[in-house]
DNA sequence: GATGAATGAGTGTTCATTCAT
DNA sequence: AATGAATGAACACTCATTCAT
């Protein structure tokens, strides 16, 4: 049974509009460019979605329906608590570099009551990949692993909020750190920026061992 | 001489208009809007700043003169690189938070190169900021108290990131934290959250000191 | 044989739609508001009879056919002019309260050629009607009952246009009058509308009788 | 002081939009009709109005300024009970024949609460007449001309009903009685309908005079 | 025979901007 | 210097109708 009530042609234009939100804004995209984008007449988004509006809810039902996470295994396993974490780290950069037109979309257009739609399903979400992180760092606490002063709900910021400012000013940084291309920056991405982030948690969270 | 060619009414409008832009965006934003909550005319903007986009600019150059900094006394002062990194730490985050609408605008308006306007001043500052903490930094790795396998330039991005992933998201961590009221957040933001953030970076560029 | 060619599915529809546009007008009816008061697919509408123009072709001639009137009963039975003359105006005032809604439709969408199509078969049984008034009041003016300076040609006007102003603003003189609800207001329609209808058009052709 | 708030451009756009309301309905008449036969642009009626909804409103209000009545006059001149009923039967039929839009407007689309908006000022001026004429009428009947037993209510739709309908129905009538032109029928109306419609009152409400 | 999907034209309205004063 | 009036283009959306099945 799917998670959402979406048919193919559906998809088509919720993806295409996905896209446009993130790049333009919700704002700065007409009905008329989605149309355009997905080749379909203008009129088919207010037959298949209502109105643009709901288009945009359709966006974020179908990717919170998408964003339900198996990450059960990776904290079920019987590896060390910071090894779990590495994991976790990891896991959370690459589910919000590969979902992020609809975090994009999310951050700019449901910031600040500017928009009222039902985003429990994705807070949910996000509410449960807290409770994870929560768990394996208290797992870590117990053990004597990991240091007992943690905030442990600004870690996500910390982790996400680093992502996320590099990958907005990822021009500047390209810049700066003399990325060429796409490409590079998308090496970059996954190899030195979420070392770092790893190496920031832990460094945070563990007893230095000399 | 003034860092910026506006006069008082023109500021007035740039005011208004940056907090109308950072809450409804760009687009979401109509001269007409502007215009209400300045209290003047609808055809001030086009007369005073040329046009809509060009009053975006305006918003954009206006701030940047106001950003630039006198950081150079943190980072003389005779103190440890330690409270160097500290000072300059809760000097950038102060700094972004008093001047949130601003940046609000330029992650939303200026990403994933939407619009095609100067940023130069405003980039020049951020470089600013970056060689100052990296003076910071290096000086503390050449007294070895800090570690040399730091990735300096995405210190920025871990502690601004972590900031603005809790303003944008401030809703939900009130509900996770706890807060009841905008003072309460505000009152986090400058102790918790600062200190979350100190600790943060010092953990990673310090040795551990038992 | 029928006088119309519609199937009972056809009749269904054009009843619905017969309401929808006395109550909100031609242009204010939308096919597809027909179709889901009529719980029938939208196009059933162009499939059974070509167009909305066309539906409301159906409707008039459906009106039409029922409307030929059998009163020659009325006018052939061995009773006064007087009589007679009551009896007609009562046949009159039931038939278009009853047939409300196509009178309403047709006296706001055939107006001053505001739309053209065939009110042959309407109009004929209109002048029949007409005719079938002037022979009684002719009979009456021979035997010496009714006046001579009698305008023959406003009598309808005056029975009908008397019934229809009130029926038209019927919330006006609801309330002038003290008509509590809709029962109350069919009631005056019945009893007191018809006998000052009555009234009206004996005393203008009956020479008073002390 | 003037009874309404519209300037001589808003007045132009009112009677052009009145004319097209009253010919083709309130929904047949698109705002893109009447920009055109105003010689405006489209945008002006929303400048103007506010919206295609308020024009209509805007026309109610205008009509009902200039309905607000002198009739006094009529009725307090020392002429007899019948001579100001046939001068206030001249004076309703000439006011509507002149304002004939607007009453086909608020007949057509004020019926059956089809559209909901203010009507007070016109209904006022309608209960006001309704006073009028039953002033003049108790006059009649204490002085004993006029008889005791008239349904005084009606009696106004039955002048404006007599009027309405053969207006409606003018193409009928103009074929059955033979008018050849607008002119005729113009010239019928205030002769040969208008007596008819005194004769209709008077002999309702006068003692036949042999 | 009957219908869900799809379309192009048209709806009322708002937009940023310009113009006359 | 400053503004109310005005405009053409664009907006999201609904329309009656058609078409493939």
């Amino acid at each position: 049974m799917a998670l959402h009530p979406f048919n193919d042609k559906q998809i088509g234009i919720l993806e295409v509009a996905e896209k446009l939100f993130a790049e333009k804004g919700f704002d700065g995209t007409s009905v008329r460019d989605i149309a355009k984008s997905a080749q379909i007449n203008v009129a088919m988004i207010s037959y298949y979605f209502g109105s643009k509006e709901k288009l945009l809810e359709g966006i974020v039902l179908y990717r919170s329906a998408n964003l339900k996470l198996q990450m059960e295994s990776i904290t079920n396993q019987s590896i060390s608590p910071v090894e779990k974490l590495e994991n976790l780290i990891e896991f959370f950069v690459h589910l919000v570099h590969k979902n992020k037109c609809i975090y994009q979309i999310i951050n700019t257009e449901f910031n600040s009551q500017k928009r009222e739609i039902d985003l429990e399903l994705f807070n949910s979400t996000k509410k449960n990949n807290y409770l994870i992180l929560e768990k394996v760092i208290k797992e870590g606490q117990e053990k004597g692993i990991f240091k007992k002063e943690v905030n442990i709900p600004m870690l996500v910021p910390t982790i996400l909020g680093t992502y996320f400012y590099f990958s907005n000013n990822h021009v500047f940084y390209s810049e700066l750190i003399g990325l060429k291309n796409e490409l590079e920056v998308e090496h970059y991405i996954h190899n030195d920026l979420l070392h770092h982030i790893k190496q920031v948690i832990k460094s945070l969270v563990t007893h230095e061992t000399a």
